[in-house]
DNA sequence: CTTCTGCGTGTTTTT
DNA sequence: CACGCAGAAG
């Protein structure tokens, strides 16, 4: 990794380790910057070197600004230019967090918000989208929720934030968007709060409306950095193109083959029209790879080249070729994880620490069952993202409650809390203080807390319960000065918190009461940080926590993530699971290439570019989904790896060959059997009948143990020419022939349905019979 | 008002 | 399979 240069001059840190066009990059300072970073070429390094160079030169680090994608490469990019310079640049964030912090500062501005707006998750805005959907009076059946929401998301991304901006509504949809559109707004501004868009939208607003605060920050931020820049869309170009259009020092780093947030709005444009913004820029191209393997390397440049709309760039590496690129398959998901987890196993006997090794999978379902295996291996795992800490009921409760006492203008918070634990206040008592609070001008919340207001919209039980929650709410509302951990001990104490999850009848309660504890101890360590900090500045904290933020490497964890949160990390060993049609490139059903295979294809690549020295490559022919089984192909993504004839770069199971041999020869035929219904079929075992989940599964896995399968140990032949055995997917056969040793011996076996096959004993699931 | 049951449906990916 | 939702009983 570290490059060796010995300078003739005095030793310079900051320019040293650099090699040429890293240095170029460095020494540029004023004016615009496209850095066209390859993968694992040192972009990081070189930003941070930027950075420090820039101080060097006599800039003020407060003058600096630099986005990056997520938290955490944040904060490893300001402890990196600390150790070269020992002065941490103070603003260096997400653009989602960079927006917070302004808005923070400078929202007020747009009454009727505060300062101390509120920021919706996606879960907390589809629940108002919803609300506002009813309120409309629209048919749900007319447009699904979730579409509108991503309309929605589409909307704002663009940079429109009035429904009346909208072009003029042509059809039913689109005057329905509009309505929709224009209702939700409104009550977020209700609410106070704002969405995850809305941070960057209000920002571009706030700066394109208020002279004053567009000169300020144009004043401050002298030096604009844009990691990811690939990824950005067009609301976050528009605001470091404000911010920076006068002194054009407008650094931005990307590559183009790492896009794969389209459907979030990134555009890949920004990227590709910088220079027609900017056409003064200076363009430096890294190339040479620092991380990875010539083989790894061989592998990554194979599946790009299949994407037509790129520009041309070809990764080189001066490290050695390396281990070939491993292409294993497998009969079943099951077996897929079983063997990764085993393979992780003889790894870490090698001595190769856990933490060393990632799996990633193209979506969140595919953890589970390599979680179960890892967790029948004993092995321990982190694994990022999935189900989120604070997506948790509990938690969110907790938090829900929290940003009620922070702002009370916040409906969707109050609907959360309103009634927990059960304190006989329904939907009918809610309706009615709804109305009042309407009539009234307030929130919810405050009429609630009017008693004539209160005693309007309920009586009985329903009136008790609202007196019980308002006392409860006035006393937590004078602690608010209390460090936040204690608030919220406070006020799982007086809700009766624990006391109301015990008898909830909820399931896995030691993990729910746990989090409980974590979630204060998380509110502690806030405070040690921010000791400046307030209820609502944790608040904003959590909810622009990213799930890669929350990791934390811990030794010896084998990590697990999607491929999406891989993106800027790098491992020893990457095993990429799942590699079959449909999954990678994940295809989904009824919707015509919505999915864009091209940006699969560079997620692909982005998984395959983490590796540093070993990658692995899985796939399965069988894999349970809603319960049944249903059969895979080998992706396509496979199919292109091989298509340049045999390579040394890579090692491929013929399982999977022939995998992709039956491919083909499908594609003609009319089998009608496996054929009918595209990439996905219901599995059928030796091609017959159905099969559904059956217990019958227990009893046969027992008999694949470990120690069935000796490996490179040339004992005794568990399957002997001649014998008879089972296969999972071919059924009956006589094994002919045999070569190679251990886990790699070869069998050619006559089966009575598909005729002779050739397989690797490790990876086929044989059971002598 | 709360809780239970049965039915239908199927979420990429994440700030 | 597993979750959310609608509808009915208590």
């Amino acid at each position: 990794m570290m490059l060796n240069s010995k300078s003739t001059s005095a030793p310079d840190p900051l320019l040293d380790p650099l090699n040429p066009p890293q240095r170029q990059a460095v020494l540029h300072a004023e004016g615009p910057l496209l850095i066209l970073a390859g993968a694992g070429s040192g972009k990081t390094r070189v930003i941070t070197h930027r950075i420090a160079y820039l101080v060097r030169r006599g800039v003020r680090p407060e003058s600096i600004l630099a986005i990056t994608f997520t938290n955490k490469a944040a904060g490893e990019m300001r402890r990196r230019v600390e150790k070269l310079l020992g002065v941490e640049p103070p603003w260096v964030s997400t653009f989602h967090s960079f927006a917070a912090r302004l808005l923070r500062r400078h929202l007020d501005r747009v009454p009727p918000y505060t300062r101390d707006f509120t920021i919706y998750d996606e879960d907390d805005s589809f629940n108002l989208l919803k609300s506002c959907l009813e309120e409309t009076g629209v048919d749900r059946g007319l447009i699904p929720l979730r579409s509108l929401r991503e309309e929605i998301s589409q909307i704002k991304n663009r940079g429109i934030l009035e429904a009346d901006a909208l072009p003029p509504a042509s059809d039913l949809r689109s005057r329905i968007l509009r309505q929709v559109y224009g209702r939700y707004r409104e009550a977020l501004e209700e609410r106070n709060a704002v969405d995850f868009d809305d941070l960057l939208l209000l920002l571009l607003k706030l700066l394109e409306t208020q002279p004053d605060l567009l000169e300020r920050y144009r004043r401050q931020f002298r030096y604009v950095l844009i990691d990811e820049f690939q990824d950005t869309n067009r609301v976050q170009y528009l605001i470091s193109h404000r911010i920076a259009e006068p002194h054009r020092n407008l650094c931005v780093t990307g590559d183009p083959d790492q896009s794969i947030y389209s459907w979030r709005g990134a555009d890949l444009q920004n990227m590709l029209n910088f220079e027609k913004d900017y056409p003064e820029t200076a363009v430096v191209k890294l190339e040479q790879n620092y991380r990875s393997t010539g083989n790894i390397l061989e592998t990554a440049n194979q599946v790009i080249q299949f994407n037509r709309q790129r520009r041309e760039k070809v990764l080189w590496t001066e490290n050695g070729a390396g281990e070939p690129v491993e292409v294993h398959c497998f009969s079943s998901a099951e077996e897929e994880a079983r063997e990764i987890a085993e393979l992780v196993e003889e790894l870490e006997r090698e001595g190769v620490r856990g933490s060393d090794i990632a799996i990633f999978y193209r979506t969140n379902n595919l953890s589970r069952e390599i979680e179960r295996a890892l967790v029948a291996f004993n092995i321990p795992y982190t694994i990022v993202g999935a189900i989120e800490f604070y997506e948790r009921k509990e938690v969110k409760d907790l938090v829900a409650f929290l940003r009620l006492l922070v702002n009370r203008r916040d409906t969707e918070s109050f609907r959360r809390v309103i009634n927990l634990p059960p304190r006989g206040i329904g939907k009918a008592t809610l309706e009615k203080l709804f109305q009042a609070a309407a009539q009234a001008g307030v929130a919810p919340l405050m009429a609630a807390l009017d008693p004539a207001l209160r005693a309007r919209a309920a009586r009985g039980r329903a009136l008790a319960g609202l007196e019980a929650f308002c006392s409860l709410y006035q006393a937590l509302a004078g602690r608010l000065d209390q460090p936040v951990s204690r608030l919220l001990e406070l006020l799982i104490e007086q809700l009766g918190y624990e006391a109301y999850l015990l008898s909830s009848g909820l399931d896995h309660l030691e993990d729910r009461l746990a989090n409980l504890a974590e979630l204060v101890s998380a509110a502690a360590q806030y405070e040690e940080r921010q000791p400046e900090g307030s209820a609502g500045g944790f608040l904003e904290e959590i909810s622009l926590l990213a799930a890669v933020d929350r990791w934390e490497e811990k030794r010896d964890r084998v990590t697990l993530m999607t491929l999406h949160s891989a993106k800027g990390l790098e491992f020893p060993v990457v095993i990429i699971a799942g590699l079959e049609e449909g999954t990678l490139p994940l295809i989904r059903k009824n919707t015509e290439d919505r999915t864009d295979r091209e940006e699969e294809r560079r997620l692909f690549y982005v998984g395959v570019t983490r590796a540093q020295r070993q990658l692995y490559l899985t796939h399965a022919r069988s894999r349970l989904q809603y319960g049944s089984r249903f059969s895979s192909s080998p992706s396509s993504f496979l199919k292109e790896l091989l298509s340049s004839g045999p390579a040394c770069w890579l090692r491929v199971d013929d399982l999977t060959r022939e995998a992709l041999a039956e491919e083909e020869a499908r594609a003609g035929s009319w089998d009608l059997e496996w054929d009918a219904s595209g990439p996905r079929r219901r599995y059928s075992p030796g091609g017959g009948r159905t099969e559904k989940d059956g217990p019958e599964k227990d009893g046969s896995e027992k008999e694949w143990a470990e120690e069935d399968w000796p490996d490179e140990d040339p004992g005794e032949d568990p399957f002997p020419p001649g014998c008879r055995v089972y296969h999972d997917t071919y059924g009956e056969g006589i094994v002919l022939q045999a070569s190679g040793l251990g886990r790699r011996r070869r069998l050619t076996i006559d089966f009575e349905s598909v005729g002779e096959k050739r397989l690797v004993l490790g990876f086929a699931r044989l059971r002598r019979i």
